[in-house]
DNA sequence: CTTGACCTTCCAACGGTGGGAAGGTGCAGG
DNA sequence: CCTGCACCTTCCCACCGTTGGAAGGTCAAG
């Protein structure tokens, strides 16, 4: 197998298969004479794994890590279950930030017109020495600020 | 006020500031004798808009577009409520994925013991030939897969 | 043999942010 | 006045994960 076949099989772009390699993540595909990647079956396994987790949000490092585990029968299973159960903890405090957004948004839209007048509590709000946060349960949201935006 | 002073102010650092003010999002800032970036109280209000819409997770486009609108005085609050309108919907589909993502995570953590035994069910699942989502209903999940990791 | 689809490596960009070097300024204390 | 320190300036680099493109080599079918 080509970089092209495992790139359709897995759903990973070739770019990113030759990054994963140059990163050290999987290991150096064998070349033919021609000097062109090939693949195994084993490749297309851990490729497939890849994939997946990244579906799953893991980060490149933690999949690592994750395919360290797989690779070693030896494993425990607590491990494994270590990482997965923290990374939930984490996608679940992100939640919690991006709901939080929502709900100071659509206070703030609520109280706007939408409509020609150019009055709009949204971009007042935005502007004014206030703090934005019309909502006092959480109190923590300021500490949690910088992360990822949404596309 | 020098940059320092509207930093600590606006809670947006000294590099950032520069960065947005390089990059257009604000207009560049007036100079001292020294070379120093003097700032005033408009400015001041200026970047505490920023940085509110970045804390409600706007990107710096989406702030662009805000504040032309926050600067026009003849704008229609229906321009502004569309904007956090959509950006609403984005985080809502953002978090939808999150949760997706949660729902996999702990139904198959819920199959691993979590002891010192090796075999595990989310290794092996993801490691398999067949795909993740135990979840039929989303079943457009494929289709949404790359965006921001969670650190 | 030509054409087109594939492969190779290399270099750059994106969005935001942080780090640091090398040098200039402003102000207080001795 | 000199020294020291906190601050400012510009510059370049790194991160993460991904995409794009240029310039060139290879393979298989027509």
């Amino acid at each position: 197998m080509n970089i092209g076949d495992i790139a359709k099989a897995t759903g990973i772009s070739a770019k990113m298969i030759r990054y994963y390699e140059e990163t050290g993540l999987i290991r150096a595909a064998n070349r033919a004479l021609s000097g062109y990647r090939v693949y195994s079956d084993n490749d297309l396994q851990t490729l497939r794994f890849v994939r997946r987790a990244r579906d799953l949000g893991f980060t490149v490092k933690q999949i690592d890590d994750l395919l360290t585990l797989w690779r070693d029968r030896t494993r425990a299973s607590a491990s494994v279950k270590e990482i997965a159960m923290g990374h939930v903890a984490a996608l679940e405090k992100k939640m919690q930030e991006l709901k939080d957004m929502t709900d100071t948004l659509l206070h703030l839209a609520s109280n706007c017109h939408g409509d020609d007048r150019p009055d709009c509590p949204i971009l007042r709000t935005l502007g004014s020495a206030d703090a934005v946060a019309p909502l006092p349960k959480t109190r923590d949201r300021r500490k949690t600020r910088a992360f990822d935006r949404v596309r």
